[in-house]
DNA sequence: TGCGACATGCTAAATAATTAGCACATTGCG
DNA sequence: CGCAATGTGCTAATTATTTAGCATGTCGCA
């Protein structure tokens, strides 16, 4: 179930579907790193929709491919990877890299609206 | 180069070996998931150190295996790509996220030393 | 309406990844 | 010292992944 068994490709592709929340097998194609053809873009969404990866709706014409895990749990469980893998299961840790990595990019805004999301967290932690 | 090309074993391997920062065929094969043979997991390094994603040293009679990238920079690299796929590139959004997902693994002092670090950002960034 | 552009499904082939096995070196202890 | 345990290197076979190709359906417009 987790991304930790998937092949190089279709993490490839997972990827771009949640960068993208939904998207169709040529939107895939046109991000995907050495992009193979168009048919084997589309046997790769269908093997990750057998796998239950990926479910799709039509639309018009097309298929548009979204993922079966919502996109917060997901993203909850990448950083969950993270966290284990790089900063010893560490939150504080990692959010300190945050920082530090993207401090250039956070404007005084981001910085308010985390401070006061770490003083709620202060005063709900009791 | 970018862990986005490595092989679903490679990639279990160079995650273990973040983990632990160095570890020996051995204790790599005891951590990965459905464990193959010994011999395996040995060609497994072998090749990984050819790509350029690890060096060993010999500690006594054995191999000890660690990543040739620094693990604060393979780290990075690891929360930039989280970032791009679940949150749209904004480090706000992340940490958010991360405070949310942990906040109750995190104490008083964690969150103290966060708000300090959030600080030093506001008067640094100007 | 008829045809070009663009879909999909499926299968078989090509390529890549993963594994086991064998030959041999080194360690450490009875 | 000698041998069991535990290393390594390398190669070849197995298995999994990834791909292209062909048959076919649908949409939209000249």
């Amino acid at each position: 179930m987790a991304a930790i068994d998937l092949s190089r490709r279709e993490r490839q592709i997972m990827d771009i579907i949640y960068r993208l929340e939904k998207a169709t097998a040529n939107e895939v194609m046109g991000l995907l790193p050495k992009p193979p053809s168009y048919s084997a873009v589309r046997a790769m969404l269908r093997i990750l929709e057998d796998k239950g990866h990926l479910q799709h709706i039509q639309e018009g014409p097309r298929y548009v491919y979204s993922s079966t895990v919502a996109p917060e749990k997901a993203s909850r469980s990448a950083l969950r990877h993270v966290m284990s893998t790089f900063f010893n299961d560490s939150a504080a840790q990692a959010m300190a890299a945050l920082l530090d990595e993207a401090a250039a990019e956070l404007s005084a805004e981001d910085l308010d609206r985390l401070s006061q999301l770490i003083e709620t967290a202060k005063s709900e932690g009791r």
